[in-house]
DNA sequence: AAAAGCTACAACCGCAATTCG
DNA sequence: ACGAATTGCGGTTGTAGCTTT
């Protein structure tokens, strides 16, 4: 077979000898790549352009960084990938000296096993179905995996509502209304669910560890999260690299699905000490009027989890995707 | 020691987006 | 405006080297 690009020529392909990464290496340092198709003429390499470009971009640049990845390294890529999916490219962008195709190669040969190894779903960072059960039955049991210490999910059923990923997250908490209603779901009786409905929302945020919702020490803005909308295999959408979507339909299917599996129509809403606490949080007009204008032109659907495999917290600053950072 | 199996990663393939004439 | 060429990207394959049997 063949490139496209090949197929036309007699070239080389396979392995690169050591003779040929010397010619393309002289080459590009001294005339630069110019037009790819005609670097290999150029160099006296019978390799086609493609080829060479991938050979430079992926081997032979001068600023690539060799070696295994680090623990930090490993972190920044499952944290972006939780958010941006299989964008190799766009993940390799938070890893200097890094390129996409070992970050993929990195993570189809290690990550995705540990966290599969660690009943996480390396598609959605979600628990696999067959951890379920497991994790059901986190409380009072003595389990090789650990428990997460806080889950959150906050869906908004507006339709057209853009989520703004600028919007700091010490907004979004200060938006939690201040007036949920309370459920337990049967399966937890110990765990609080929040609801709050409104024409432009439904807030749902389950607490595990409800220590660590509040906890001053966590920080408003420092907020565990994965973010997984159902529709794709990588669990959501993205528009210009900063906003986040997934459409109605889905969305809706989350709602139905959370509450049937979590909620109890016949329990009663109960008051509790946390929900005091959460009642504190008050909703300014003119926050809420941002949020709004915020969330009106998409629909998203989140879900802050603190996951076994996830062993720090990442935050919002001000900034879009390509600003986030990492608490270690 | 040799064959089989496994793993990591380099390289290829094909498609989509972008650029160019 | 259009088609060809080029570039960029993600998925897949091939293979060298290591481990196990």
């Amino acid at each position: 077979m063949g490139h496209r690009c090949c197929s036309k020529q007699k070239v080389k392909r396979g392995l690169w000898s050591p003779e040929e990464d010397e010619k393309l290496v002289k080459h590009i340092t001294t005339h630069g790549h110019g037009s790819w198709s005609s670097v290999p003429k150029l160099a006296g390499l019978d390799r086609c352009g493609k080829s060479c470009r991938l050979r430079w971009i992926n081997y032979l640049r001068p600023d690539l960084k060799r070696g295994s990845f680090s623990a930090q390294e490993e972190r920044i890529i499952i944290d972006v990938h939780r958010i941006l999916g299989n964008r190799w490219a766009q993940i390799a962008k938070h890893l200097p000296g890094r390129t996409d195709n070992e970050v993929k190669n990195f993570w189809n040969s290690c990550v995705k096993k540990k966290l599969i190894a660690q009943g996480l779903d390396p598609n959605t960072h979600n628990l696999l179905p067959s951890h379920k059960t497991i994790n059901n039955h986190y409380n009072g049991c003595n389990l090789s995996h650990p428990k997460p210490t806080s889950v959150f999910s906050l869906n908004s059923q507006m339709e057209d509502a853009c989520m703004d990923m600028n919007t700091p997250f010490s907004t979004l908490l200060s938006l939690l209304p201040s007036d949920p209603s309370t459920h337990f779901p049967h399966d937890s009786p110990n765990i609080p669910i929040y609801e709050h409905q409104s024409p432009h929302f439904v807030w749902t945020i389950q607490e595990q560890n409800p220590n660590a919702f509040m906890d001053s020490s966590m920080g408003t803005n420092t907020v565990p999260i994965s973010i997984s909308p159902p529709t794709n295999p990588s669990g959501f959408g993205i528009l210009e690299d900063n906003c986040l979507w997934s459409n109605p339909s889905s969305l809706q299917r989350i709602e139905v699905g959370r509450h049937d599996e979590m909620l109890q129509p016949e329990q009663q809403a109960v008051k509790n000490p946390q929900h005091e606490k959460a009642s504190e949080v008050q909703m300014e007009n003119a926050d809420l009027l941002n949020m709004d204008a915020s969330f009106r032109t998409s629909n998203f659907g989140f879900e802050f989890v603190e996951s076994p495999g996830m062993s720090c917290g990442m935050h919002y600053n001000t900034s879009p995707v390509d600003e986030f950072a990492w608490d270690c």
